[in-house]
DNA sequence: CCCAAGCCTG
DNA sequence: CAGGCTTGGG
């Protein structure tokens, strides 16, 4: 019984007064933060040191507990990705492997890892969010943690079959190679035609297995995708079992390699496989664990096949990626070609820089040489890739298609199209680019007359074979519905896009989604902006699809307004519209016309500025919700992450980091189905998740350039932020929230920063009694949610609290004085009762206090001083009658308030 | 019952 | 400044 009694009673208090339920949930945080840190050990042990704090959770998940060994050596080497990005291919392979392509110097540069995380959000979304209900429902059943982690298959109905909504889940080297044969089949070479034939072959062969269909034959991405999920899931279990053994595996594995994000267990195994089979059927870890020996053998004959598919897969890819690069090296070559003889010209003619030139030109002769012979340059390419081994030798589709890109824009540039619209993408082909910028520069210079329509002719031929090239692997990749015609713009990078943002945004809610998300964009931004290039030369169509990627956790990273705004904000927390009128405005009493009481009391104030407290504005018109949203990834409860949670660096120059740390699966990602239980699997989901979108993802910031709104800066907030977050993400009912937009809790700035505070401070110099609707309008970079608000309100209370304590003080040492005239006491600048106030919410005296306040300081001591005089202090509540007065007379608050960079712009006034 | 305000305390 | 607790309005 007493354990009931205390049960009810700490529901009931929490129901009662949101506030309050972080106290109770702190005790769960300890928990909560020992079990993530245990997670994050094993993480990082299984993980290894090369991570690069990224973390993304898929490569953990994969690389820890698949060992991958044989997995896709081939092919690691081939494309010379990382572990990480080996292990984080398997399951998306449309987008990974694009983003491969496409940004695979990125990689080498370093911030490769987070690329991937995007892309597993991504293509995780849909099966999060189902699997993220699954779990729920799984975790009331079973208490066990494991089943928690798992994010159950939300399908038991579809249990065997294949989901077809979540399209995203390509699983990667099935599909690749399907895809690549494809491309090669266009590029050309018939004996990798041949090559395809046999895998056909040995897919069709293979078909008998329900779950393996005879997807090789033709490209529709739906069979491939059956296939992959099988056989990369088999991969990724390091036991390549056969997928005959059963859909339920198969689909269950394809789930979970769909949401590797949410769940990426720290690398066991067995939470793996937990997690897969967790949900619909209830099927328990052990079971399953038995059962896959038993398949295994059933299957020998199927695995043995499926094996040799796997290989021949990878040699077709690997040829392919060997044709890509051929090709890709050959139209270099031509364009160093030209190019070098432009040069030679131009030293004829006595230009300059030809010290610098000296050394790249060298190189350029050599490739120029083995361009003009096309026939041997295979061979050169291979020697010569040996030389410059890093790039070439490697294959790396990424570099290929940089150089590709470089050349594409070197021409842009000599036609004089070219801008430096591609942010951020510099990086990644440093080589390339200096030789090429030189190069241009040189050539910009002597160009002109004949270089000019080589020039063209080269453009064009490098236009075309690049967007060939690109089309083919992203039609691969992409499923058959995003029909990827985007042939003629070379915008190949747009294609991608749609296709994960399709699929993560119908269905994903991933309740940790929202950190893999982070990364897509950049890995994106990289590849599509460079390709990008010569299309329009304008960022705009990658910033789009990152757009659409994340469209999903939109909010979060996304820092489009509307995302901001409309999606979030109006249904979460009701969005300031001059209707919206949820909170109670207690002793502001906006008299519409009766302004005459105050006005009676207080001849002497001159009547407030009509207080047209309700300025209607909707936080959609703000100015930049775009650096609002960007802003803060604290939590949104107030208690647990109040100071130092926030980010102070509003002006923090993150710049890069800007949208990075954006995201957090708010509070409302969890608890929703099991508030008072300790929801292991999610909390430890979410910190990891924002653990590593700390660490690792950060946007692409395409428009770091552009934009400095530095209002927030997420990164701030270390792990402990984020523990307390999700321990306190409970915080009243917000689950009703969760429900509404899953991911929503990351979304615009989800907590108060320090600068909030000391907005809020000046801003109560105009009104002491702000309504929660005029908070959020002049708060609009923050999300608003029950805490956020309340955590606001309390922050006025607070400067109330304060003022009247010094008001009551003033009043009565004034009495003590002898004062006997409430009119002989005047407040001004100098005087002491000012000073005090302005200590407290101008401490740093930067700004200038309105005269309003003053006069509205002047009343309220005078109140005081009547009150105390006659002896109305005697009344508890003797105060009341002073607060309402006060209310009224608030003013209005500047528009500047309105903006989230108001404090730059006050403090520099 | 919910919510906001207010008071008190740390 | 925030948490806890209480009160009062709706």
């Amino acid at each position: 019984m007493p354990d009931h009694d205390s049960t009810t009673l700490l529901s009931r208090q929490t129901k009662r007064r949101r506030v309050d339920i972080g106290v109770k949930r702190t005790v769960g945080s300890v928990i909560f933060t020992r079990v993530r840190d245990t997670l994050f050990d094993s993480m990082n042990q299984s993980h290894g040191p090369d991570q690069d704090g990224d973390c993304s959770l898929v490569s953990r998940s994969h690389g820890g507990s698949s060992g991958d060994g044989e997995k896709s050596n081939v092919l690691r080497k081939l494309l010379k990705r990382t572990n990480s990005y080996e292990d984080a291919i398997m399951p998306f392979p449309g987008v990974t492997i694009i983003s491969q392509l496409l940004k695979n110097n990125m990689g080498k540069n370093g911030g490769s890892d987070s690329g991937f995380q995007g892309s597993g959000a991504l293509s995780s979304g849909g099966s999060e969010m189902q699997a993220e209900d699954a779990c729920s429902n799984s975790s009331r059943d079973q208490d066990s943690p494991s089943d928690c982690l798992s994010p159950g298959p939300p399908l038991p109905p579809s249990f065997g079959r294949p989901l077809p909504p979540s399209g995203l889940n390509s699983h990667a080297p099935s599909q690749a190679l399907s895809l690549s044969s494809f491309d090669l089949d266009r590029l050309s070479d018939e004996h990798l035609r041949a090559k395809r034939a046999r895998v056909e072959n040995i897919i069709r062969g293979m078909s008998h297995s329900p779950l393996v269909r005879p997807s090789a034959g033709d490209h529709n991405q739906e069979s491939h995708r059956h296939n992959e999920s099988s056989s990369s899931n088999s991969n990724s279990s390091n036991d390549h079992r056969g997928d005959g053994s059963g859909h339920n595996i198969s689909n269950h594995s394809h789930i979970r390699s769909d949401c590797p994000s949410l769940m990426s267990s720290p690398g066991s195994r067995a939470v793996v496989v937990g997690v897969g089979v967790g949900a619909g059927e209830v099927y328990r870890e052990n079971k399953r664990k038995q059962r896959l020996p038993q398949q295994q053998h059933s299957f020998t004959q199927l695995v043995c096949s499926r094996q040799e598919q796997r290989q021949e897969e990878r040699r077709q890819l690997k040829l392919q990626l060997e044709d890509m690069q051929k090709q890709l090296r050959q139209l270099q070559e031509k364009f160093y070609q030209i190019y070098d003889s432009e040069t030679e010209e131009e030293e004829e003619n006595g230009e300059s820089g030809e010290a610098d030139r000296g050394g790249e030109r060298e190189e350029d002769g050599n490739l120029s040489e083995d361009s003009i012979r096309s026939d041997g340059l295979e061979e050169r390419h291979r020697a010569r890739g040996r030389h410059r081994h890093d790039e070439l030798s490697e294959l790396d589709p990424g570099l290929f298609l940089d150089r590709a890109r470089a050349l594409l824009r070197e021409q842009a540039m000599l036609d004089g199209e070219i801008e430096e619209d591609v942010d951020g993408r510099e990086e990644e082909e440093r080589n390339e680019e200096r030789v090429m910028k030189r190069r241009g520069a040189a050539a910009g210079g002597g160009v002109g007359r004949g270089g000019r329509q080589l020039a063209e002719t080269l453009k064009q031929e490098l236009n075309c074979a690049v967007s060939q090239v690109v089309d083919t692997v992203v039609k691969g990749f992409s499923s058959p519905k995003q029909a990827i015609s985007h042939h003629h713009g070379c915008h190949s990078s747009t294609p991608a896009a749609p296709s994960s943002s399709s699929n993560s945004s119908s269905s994903c809610p991933p309740p940790f989604g929202p950190l893999p998300s982070l990364t897509p964009p950049s890995r994106f931004s990289g590849g599509a902006l460079a390709l990008t290039l010569n299309g329009g030369g304008s960022p705009t169509p990658n910033y789009h699809s990152s757009n659409q990627r994340l469209h999903c956790f939109g909010d979060v990273i996304v820092p489009s307004p509307m995302d901001s705004f409309g999606g979030l904000s109006g249904r979460l927390s009701g969005v300031p519209t001059p209707n919206d009128q949820t909170e109670a405005l207690p002793l502001v009493v906006r008299k519409s016309g009766g302004g005459g009481g105050g006005e009676n009391l207080h001849p002497s104030l001159p009547p407030p500025p009509p207080p047209p407290h309700h300025p209607s504005h909707h936080p959609s018109l703000h100015p930049s919700p775009l650096t609002a949203s960007l802003g803060f990834s604290p939590p949104s409860f107030r208690h647990p992450f109040p100071l130092p949670l926030m980010g102070y660096p509003f002006q923090s120059h993150l710049g890069s980091h800007g949208g990075g740390g954006g995201y957090h699966p708010g509070p409302k990602d969890h608890h929703r189905s099991s508030p008072d239980s300790l929801d292991m699997t999610r909390e430890t989901i979410s910190l990891r998740t924002k653990m590593a979108s700390l660490g690792g993802g950060h946007l692409s910031h395409h428009h770091h350039h552009h934009h400095h709104h530095r209002q927030n800066s997420p990164n701030q907030h270390g792990p402990e932020g984020l523990s307390l977050a999700l321990i306190k993400s409970e915080c009243g009912d917000l689950q009703d929230i969760a429900d509404i937009s899953p991911y929503s809790g990351s979304t615009i700035q989800e907590g108060l920063s320090p600068n909030h505070l000391k907005k809020a401070k000046l801003m109560f110099f105009y009104a002491r009694y702000p309504s929660s609707n005029m908070l959020k309008m002049f708060f609009s970079d923050v999300k608003f949610n029950r805490c956020i608000t309340s955590q606001l309100i309390k922050w006025f209370s607070n400067f109330r609290e304060f003022y009247y304590i010094q008001m009551e003080k003033f009043a009565r040492q004034a009495i003590n004085e002898g004062v006997t005239a409430a009119e002989d006491m005047t407040v001004g600048r100098d005087a002491e009762l000012f000073r005090a106030l302005n200590m407290h919410y101008n401490k740093a005296n930067d700004f200038e206090v309105p005269e309003r306040f003053l006069e509205v300081s002047q009343v309220t001591l005078r109140e005081f001083f009547n009150a105390i005089v006659a002896g109305k202090d005697a009344d508890p509540s003797w105060k009341k009658a002073i607060y309402k007065v006060i209310c009224k007379l608030d003013g209005e608050v500047p528009d500047v308030f309105k903006s989230p960079n108001c404090l730059q712009e006050l403090l520099h006034d």
